[in-house]
DNA sequence: TAAATCATTTAACAGTGTTAAGCAAATGTA
DNA sequence: TACATTTGCTTAACACTGTTAAATGATTTA
C-alpha cells in the first residue's frame, strides 16, 4: 500500500526534475536548443520515458510557462503586500514585474514573447484569484474607487500600464539601448505618470 | 556579353521569388512552419538550389527582417513628410508605426519579438540614413531644441517613446485584450502625452 | 566535335518530435 | 515456489528538419 505512494511521490518528483531540466537548458543555451532528448540525458533516461509525464514537448513549455505566471503571481501578491495605499502598491508591483522579467529572462520570453502565441490561452488556465491580472486590477479599482473589476476603464488602465512596462522590458531585454539606471528611472517616470493620471 | 545579364537578372529574380515565397509561407502557416523544402516548393525548385542565393535559413530570416525595417523607414519618413511641426510629425510617425505592426504582424513578429535576438545586430547593418531611430530622433531633437541626436536626453525619449508603442503593439498581437479603437485612443493618448512632456 | 562549366537534382548525414515494439525486472496470483 | 501480468525503460523506426557532397544533364566555350 505504502509503496504505491512511494511510487507517485518518485514519479512526481522525476516529472519536477523533467521540467527543471528542461529549464535549465533554456537557461544555458536558449528556449531554441531545447529538444525531448537533451531533456531525457539530463535526467539520465532516454527520450521516449518523457511522454509518461509529458504528452508532447508543448506541454512542456505550457507547463513551464503556467510556472512563471503563479511565480510572477506570488511575487506581486508580495510586492502588493508590502503597502497599503493603492498608489504604492501599484508603484511596488509593476517594479516587482520589472525585477521578474529580468531576473527570469528566458522564463519572461517564454510567457510574452510574440512568438509564443500560447501565452493568452495559457492564462486562462490558471487559478483564477492568482492571476496577474487580478492582483493587479484589484489596487487600480481601489485607486479609481471603482468598484467593477471588469470594467471597460479598469481593463484600459490595465492595458496601458503592462504595456508600458511590457514594452520597456522587452526592449531591454533585446538592445539595452540605455543603462539600467535610466531604464528603472523611466519606469518609474511611466508608472509615477499613469498613477498621477487615474488619481481622482 | 548581354546574355550574362539576363542571367544575373534572372538569379536577382529568384532570390527575390525565394524571400517572396519564405514570406507568403511566414503569412500563411507562421515563422514555425517555414522550412527550406517548403520554398523550393513554393518556388518550384528543390531545397539545395536555395543555398546558392543564401547562405543558410537564418540569412534568409535576416534579409527578410532587413527590407521590414527599410518598409518601416519608408513609411515613418511617409507620415513625417505629410507634417511640418515636430509635435505632429512625432503623433504621425507612430501611429504609422502602429498601422505598419498591424499590416505586417508576421514581419513586426520577426524584427522586434523577444526571442529573435537578431533585431539588434541587424539595426545596425542597416543604411544609417534610413534607420527608423533617425527618423524619429530628428523630430524629437527639433522639438526639444537639441542639436545633438546621440545625447542621453534625445536617447531617452525616444526609448520612452518606442517603449509604450511597441509594449501596445506586441500585447494587442498576443492578446487583443481591448477592442481596436480603445488600444488606437491609449495610444493616442500616450502619445500626446509624451510630446506634451518633452515641449518646452 | 570535345572540353569545360553551369544549373539542378538525388542521396546522404545528423538532428528533431513522436510512436510502436520489445525486453527485462518487479509484482500479483495459484 | 511457479506462472502470469504488469511496470519501467530502451531500442528501432518514421517523418520531418537544415545542410552538404556527389552525380547528372544541359549549356557554353574552345
Amino acid at each position: 500500500m505504502a509503496s504505491k505512494d512511494r511510487i507517485l511521490r518518485l514519479k512526481e518528483e522525476t516529472r519536477a526534475n523533467i521540467l527543471d531540466a528542461a529549464l535549465r537548458i533554456v537557461k544555458e543555451e536558449g528556449w531554441q536548443a531545447l529538444s525531448m532528448r537533451k531533456i531525457a540525458d539530463k535526467i539520465e533516461y532516454t527520450a521516449p520515458i518523457i511522454y509518461e509525464y509529458f504528452a508532447s514537448k508543448e506541454a512542456i513549455l505550457l507547463e513551464l510557462n503556467r510556472q512563471g505566471y503563479l511565480k510572477l503571481a506570488k511575487e506581486l501578491q508580495l510586492a502588493k503586500d508590502d503597502h497599503n495605499s493603492p498608489a504604492e502598491q501599484l508603484e511596488a508591483m509593476w517594479l516587482a514585474y520589472w525585477n521578474f522579467a529580468f531576473a527570469n529572462k528566458e522564463l519572461y520570453q517564454g510567457m510574452f514573447g510574440i512568438t509564443t502565441s500560447c501565452a493568452c490561452e495559457m492564462v486562462n488556465k490558471l487559478p483564477e484569484a492568482e492571476l496577474p491580472w487580478d492582483i493587479i486590477t484589484g489596487s487600480i479599482s481601489e485607486l479609481m474607487k471603482i468598484e467593477d473589476l471588469e470594467s471597460e476603464i479598469i481593463c484600459t488602465k490595465y492595458y496601458t500600464f503592462w504595456s508600458i512596462v511590457h514594452g520597456l522590458v522587452s526592449i531591454n531585454l533585446l538592445d539595452r539601448g540605455n543603462s539600467d539606471e535610466i531604464n528603472r528611472q523611466v519606469l518609474r517616470d511611466a508608472i509615477t505618470g499613469i498613477i498621477r493620471s487615474i488619481t481622482p
